[in-house]
DNA sequence: TTAAGTGCAAAAGCTTTGCGGGTAG
DNA sequence: CTACCCGCAAAGCTTTTGCACTTAA
């Protein structure tokens, strides 16, 4: 992320702490500071290396619950993920994935035409919709070429 | 799933099975009916609870290492999912999820429209894509209630 | 000052692995 | 017959919890 936005991003965070009265540690400015560093859909404990690279003395602890305070906040999301470890999502925007079906890699991609569809219509479900995104699935590059070596 | 699909369903298996020259085994049977018999993105450990109810002496290990290889097979898939743990979805065809961004629940639905959306060029990835599913995020109707009591 | 946050250690899931015995083809 | 599969027990990861200490407001 360019650092024109994560600035931003960090600075809506300091507001939020305030108006929401959550205490601003630093503990957690540095676990968000790693999480908007991070593309590809850190894990947590992928956080956890960053920050520990660069302020030893955070514990993995520290990181596992900060990072659930930042969902419950909105300031970045758990994305789906096929695999048994929670992934995070520093990106709030409307985004989409490719999903590779064999390795279980997801890939971010923007793209004007989905980000525009139509939302469909969940009333009778009473499930309020706010966001609407596209997977993408099939077979990535790297699983490609391997498979056809194969053969 | 009802009664004829299912049939259908384990006959292709088995017809894969033969053909692949994959062990036709009596507990792989078992628990691919398990979990034709699950909707709601089983967990491996909600399969093996179903086996167990109707078999018991299947072991979690070969439940755990079944699904891994009817995943491989193409016989049943692994789902994104916001959370620590693997679900398995015994649905192939393209449906489309609800997430709920406050209890992490998925809810299956159906919609031709978004079925039909068009498959966007990713050949500069070289990324093959062989299906397009929609996430319809926000909020459940059970959070949206427990949100309104609240204030 | 004090309620909220942190670190540590330990517990609690979920999943995988190694191995001896069993079985489908 | 024999390569593949199964069950068991144990290990390996990821995540959560309880508690005493620290700190932001």
């Amino acid at each position: 992320m360019d650092r024109e936005t994560k600035q931003t991003r960090m600075q809506a965070f300091e507001a939020q702490c305030r108006s929401q009265s959550v205490r601003l540690t630093f503990q957690r400015r540095v676990i968000l500071e790693a999480a908007l560093d991070l593309d590809n859909h850190p894990t947590a404990d992928r956080v956890f290396e960053t920050v520990a690279k660069r302020t030893p003395g955070v514990s993995r602890t520290t990181v596992y619950r900060t990072l659930e305070t930042l969902v419950r906040m909105g300031v970045i999301t758990k994305t789906p993920h096929p695999s048994s470890v929670v992934r995070y999502d520093p990106r709030v925007e409307t985004h989409h994935h490719l999903i590779c079906q064999r390795c279980d890699d997801v890939i971010d991609i923007s793209d004007a035409r989905l980000d525009a569809l139509p939302v469909p219509d969940t009333s009778d479900l009473g499930f309020e919709v706010l966001d609407v995104r596209v997977q993408l699935r099939g077979i990535c590059r790297r699983c490609r070429e391997r498979k056809e070596e194969r053969s």
